[in-house]
DNA sequence: CTTGACTCTGGACCCGAGTCAAGGGTTTAC
DNA sequence: GTAAACCCTTGACTCGGGTCCAGAGTCAAG
């Protein structure tokens, strides 16, 4: 059961090889193990961690945050101080990302219903819905 | 009613100044009026629209995302065709992104329950719930 | 045992989204 | 009427997140 090169494993994350090592040398993705000729080695947990962070990506997390999702699961026994607040505060800002999203949501919908598909379309609600109330 | 200078609508909208010219640049933001000294003059409206921007950005809409979503509600009578089918895309778009939100959410939500905020929190579950069935 | 596909490293390059600086004009407050 | 605070343009720079390339070594199939 040898492991997967960095070709097997990019391929099955669905991302580029110079990612992986890109990903790598970010601390994002582990030093694998390297063979006599120095090609790396990966096993089916770093395709999981791989896919995990471009599911990540593709909703709006950067490298940096992701590494802190990444932590929270992984800290294991060290640092069990400040895992929970840290997951917390991730939690926080998740639950505002989706009220945004919903907001969002709730705009298109409501032009999408507005619009019969046809004629003119005047004044769309969506920036009037998304663009009320900013308390900033 | 004079309207805003650049400083006092990037102020309004909790941006910089350099960002009120750089959307202007990137089509993002209608070029203003200008006084006579060359001052660029704004309006309520584009206020509005730089707030939508921010926020936009904020849960993770690329410029030339938000550029379309702005096309959306203001192409007015011409081009209704496709209007509703792109703000249908964008529909489609913004709920898979609250559904994997919400995945990662019931993911933290989990992890927070299950931690005790300190004791060695073995396999948090928060990996695995996020790393299953990609079908991609 | 060669050929083509793959991998290695190091470093250059690219794009998006700003940010900063220089050199100069304008406005406002005192 | 002048100083501080603001604005103008052009153009260089930054940073995150990759992507590409050269030059060299490795692996697998025929």
């Amino acid at each position: 059961m040898t492991g997967f090169t960095i070709g097997e494993i990019a391929k099955r994350a669905g991302v580029g090889i110079d990612t992986v090592r890109y990903y790598e040398r970010s601390d994002l993705l582990p030093p694998p193990t390297r063979r006599a000729s120095g090609y790396r080695e990966y096993e089916a947990s770093d395709v999981r961690r791989l896919r995990f962070i471009r599911r990540a990506k593709e909703i709006g997390f950067s490298l940096d945050e992701i590494r802190d999702l990444l932590a929270l699961s992984s800290d294991g026994e060290r640092g069990v101080e400040g895992i929970k607040s840290r997951a917390e505060a991730r939690l926080v800002d998740v639950e505002s990302r989706i009220a945004e999203l919903q907001r969002v949501r709730r705009g298109l919908k409501a032009l999408v219903a507005a619009c019969p598909g046809h004629g003119p379309l005047e004044k769309c609600p969506i920036l009037a819905a998304l663009t009320k109330d900013d308390p900033s």
